[in-house]
DNA sequence: TTTGTCAATTTGTTCGTACAATGTGACACC
DNA sequence: GGTGTCACATTGTACGAACAAATTGACAAA
């Protein structure tokens, strides 16, 4: 039944490389779930099996597995095997920015940096980023507009490490995709997701009516050490975004 | 330095018991660093190190520390060892039910059952559960209300299997206690939180005026095997509910 | 002073193995 | 026919071991 597609879907694995073996298998089998070549549904073959297969120990092909069902796409139950989960696969929420997600969807993200400075971090600032009351960061506000369009305005605060980004770099790029090229990884995000109805300000930002609906979020993103990248207080447009998010029971 | 906490912490694991020893880990970390007795930024024995104090081998201590890390409460670097992560720790958006976030806060929640029926499933709700066209479902409409406030007001549709609910047990109990209770685990579910202006008959239920924001969330749960559990659309007072998600990239 | 190298520390990857727990299905028994 | 039991298949837990890769700090060399 599946031997066909496993037995091709593995055929070179890179076995001296600097991937690891399990997050090769990882992707291809996330790859042919995503393709279709596993449909919902389908029975994976069991571990050993697998293993001796790929001439790959069991710990290895559980580990590969094990990262799939935390991402939702796979679902094992002791005594029966591994099946393909039924329901659409919708990537979730994940650690990017509206300005990647927009381009994901191939409209045409455009920003228009509304200001521009270097603060002194208030109590909020301060807190959410880990840093010193009244220590300099860089305060910008942008207003993203997709195929002409306003969709949100983002407003951010950066600590003293990042306070040499221009304003030329942030009208070109997002913010994540200037950090990622800095080779920052972040790590953990907290987000809060909230609505709230829009003042006269709001409303003409992102050409709407006073007193309509705003979808709200608030972000605080750390990196690898726990130290704190970024703040975003954003709202959006609730016609043109919302969020989606995938959780998964461990 | 954490000597002391740590010696203390893992006095008595339960070696024969039906409690994996790695959960066992786990859960006293996770209570030591929400207690505040691993504060932010403290750094953890090294895993070889825990192995001996403990008497465990090292791939249990991994995976107690991995699932944590998952959570996005331990960060750790290859060279440096592990910590606890900067910021506040808030728990994220979890598999749970208002009714259950909102007891945890301490409010007292109760429920006025709006609607209960049994009807058959139009497109959105066969497509979300993945049941047949026209099959009996259970419709119910929920208005859920907080220590006197109405908070939100949720709609939510179940696939044959739970047609034996009763008016009864929706007035007293949170659905997801009700499906808990019965032996039915939730394992994915797919949320889509958005925002939208409410008309007359949404304001007049959440006791508020016609126009002003509300946050809706949809969501569709799925259990183990992937079978559709529970379809729902909700929204909610966005002054009194919003959504917290933490994000860990893998 | 700066740079390069090396050792020590710590987590990351991979192997191999054994037994436990759970769900399925076949078979014997009443 | 119904029912309980037993073997089988499969994932879950836990052990032990070895080497790889990244970070830090000390020390030597330019």
């Amino acid at each position: 039944m599946n031997t066909n597609i496993m037995g091709t879907l593995f055929a070179d694995l890179d076995r001296n490389g600097p991937i690891p073996l399990y997050y090769q298998v990882e992707q291809r089998l996330e790859k042919a779930i995503l393709d279709g070549a596993l449909p919902a549904g389908a029975r994976l073959e069991n571990e050993v099996a697998l293993g001796e297969r790929l001439n790959l120990s069991r710990p290895t092909i559980r580990r590969a597995i094990q990262d799939l069902v935390d991402k939702g796409l796979l679902v094992r139950r002791r005594g029966i095997g591994t099946q393909v989960v039924h329901g659409r696969v919708t990537r979730g929420l994940e650690l990017t920015s509206l300005f990647d997600d927009l381009a994901k969807g191939e409209k045409v993200p455009t920003t228009v940096l509304l200001s521009y400075s270097v603060d002194r971090a208030n109590d909020t600032v301060a807190d959410r980023l880990g840093v010193e009351l009244g220590s300099p960061v860089l305060h910008i506000k942008r207003l993203r507009v997709a195929d002409g369009v306003p969709v949100a305005v983002l407003e951010n605060w950066l600590p003293e490490q990042f306070l040499d980004i221009t304003e030329d770099n942030l009208r070109e790029l997002g913010l994540y995709e200037i950090l990622r090229g800095r080779g920052v990884t972040i790590r953990v995000a907290k987000q809060k997701i909230g609505a709230r109805t829009s003042n006269t300000a709001e409303a003409g930002l992102l050409d709407t009516d006073r007193g309509t609906a705003l979808l709200t979020m608030e972000r605080a993103a750390f990196d690898n050490a726990g130290v704190g990248i970024e703040y975003g207080s954003h709202f959006y447009r609730p016609d043109l975004y919302s969020f989606e998010v995938t959780l998964v029971e461990k």
